[in-house]
DNA sequence: GTACAATGCATAGTATTCCTATGTATATTG
DNA sequence: CAATATACATAGGAATACTATGCATTGTAC
């Protein structure tokens, strides 16, 4: 992984989240991989981190999973509750706040692409 | 509004190095209340995570430190280690990068203030 | 056709980071 | 003169993500 996982750290279910909520079902396996893609490479998230924050989600009643066979091979998908789709717009706009914010104290220039 | 702490972390260190490079020299109770100044209070330092942190940054080389008497009452003032400066500035790039990846996965816009 | 890589799930134990709670002491202010 | 602010510190705990490991199926390269 590029960054410190540290800074990862309180971000993994808002990525989650957000993920789902633009693709109406995913697979485990399927969002590491899409976040491999997507950050080139930057963000990986490790199957030890997702499942358990996955499982986590459920718990909380933000997804609904269903599962599918391939073959013989499980595959298991999660989507967003409609508790989920509120939460994911509160987490990125309190994660968007909260880079307002660093990005003053750190006196950081954004990228306006 | 207070970010969630969870967010915070892995920033915290980063957050106290761009001020000492800003500053010259800080002391830790003034560091706390300089952030709480900055952020319009969304960030809160606790002294309970901030002397730790401080202490950390000492033992890795990236501060020193004097200490003063204002009165009869102790007062330690930090200032950046020439390597601290470059640790620093690795430090800021690093999350600056971080958020821009993040900003991109998660749909963001930036504030182009 | 078979070793090796990739797909796909899962969990236990560990590391890191920060917070809460607590303690001590001095200075200021109403 | 009591409450609040200043100023340091640490122990124990909570939250989060990682490493290491395990199991099984499918695809691929030699």
């Amino acid at each position: 992984m590029t960054y410190s996982s540290e800074l990862i750290k309180g971000t993994l279910k808002t990525i989650v989240l957000k993920l789902l909520a633009d693709n109406k079902r995913m697979y485990g396996y399927e969002i590491t991989q899409r976040v491999k893609v997507l950050t080139l490479g930057k963000i990986q998230i490790t199957e030890g981190s997702l499942y358990p924050t996955l499982h986590a989600l459920e718990q909380e009643g933000w997804v609904s999973t269903e599962t599918e066979y391939i073959g013989k091979r499980v595959r298991k998908y999660y989507s967003l509750s409609p508790a989920g789709k509120t939460k994911t717009k509160e987490r990125v706009k309190e994660f968007s706040e909260f880079m307002d914010t660093m990005v003053f104290l750190l006196g950081i220039k954004p990228k306006t692409s």
